[in-house]
DNA sequence: TCTACAGTTGCAGAATTCCGCAATTCAACA
DNA sequence: TGTTGAATTGCGGAATTCTGCAACTGTAGA
């Protein structure tokens, strides 16, 4: 897992970039590694103290093995730390930036969809036959572009 | 795009559980928005302002089409708007938490990389005919790095 | 008008991720 | 010792994502 970027890099074409390749890479093994509902909720469950596996599994609801999967991933990739505790096992978060950051990408997140919501009503103004929002948000990419 | 989990959600088992899941869906599309070296490049460029796409294609160095897929992620997502001016098309950070949330990421990303590699340099002395990251670590780059 | 260029979109193939079930490991208890 | 419960891991199948090439749209210039 967290190979490189898919198939060849392919570096063919100028190299004269700098190696903004690895950097990137991680950044977006990072980000990937916290694109799943479960890992995110797991991760903000954790935000107020350590947790045991059973008690995850009922706040999450979820199967256990689904659990298992997505505590592994975060395991690996050094978010949480386990400890066994006789016959449970305890998670808690390893860094406190995480925290942070997910503080700020709710933020961002709030204002992305304050921007699409405020697109959406314009468009629904501007159509009146329009439907209200099927579901998710109907690709809002060509509307601001292409004066 | 942006679908639900994945196959089915498949809300089986107790439901008593808060409404978590289209919140923390919302999040996790959020953040796999974000998880491939490409649209993190092309996010880092423009927050020092608005460029075309020809600028962004010899700053990264990747084929056209490649670029403009990753390009039309960013813009359905709301990251990224695009502008045409004559024959080019200039694109600009849609908001200004996209800088906040980078920045953070980035000290988050550091902290880990800093506890795999304290843990990496940890179990090269406790055996010392290890290789430097065997699996398990995805060996990054640099590691105090980032930028 | 025709050509050249910038950028986007469509499509097959390959790699990855995820879910659900079954099998396994480890500790506690009878 | 045998068994039960907690948690993890392995595996097949399905859905998604990514890549590279080809075809297309729209604008500037000859």
């Amino acid at each position: 897992m967290c190979g490189v970027v898919r198939g060849r890099p392919r570096e063919r074409g100028a190299d004269m970039n700098g190696a903004w390749l690895p950097v990137c890479q991680a950044k977006a093994d990072f980000f990937r590694m916290l694109g799943h509902p479960v890992r995110i909720r797991v991760l903000e469950l954790l935000q107020s103290g350590p947790m045991p596996v059973s008690g995850l599994l009922a706040a999450i609801g979820v199967e256990p093995s689904a659990l298992s999967q997505q505590l592994a991933v975060l395991r690996r990739s050094g978010m949480v730390t386990a400890t066994r505790s006789g016959s449970t096992v305890v998670y808690e978060l390893a860094g406190g930036e995480v925290t942070e950051l997910l503080g700020v990408a709710r933020r961002a997140l709030t204002e992305v969809l304050a921007g699409q919501h405020a697109l959406l009503t314009e468009l629904r103004q501007a159509e009146p036959g329009a439907r209200p929002a099927a579901a998710g948000v109907p690709a809002p990419g060509a509307v601001g572009a292409v004066s």
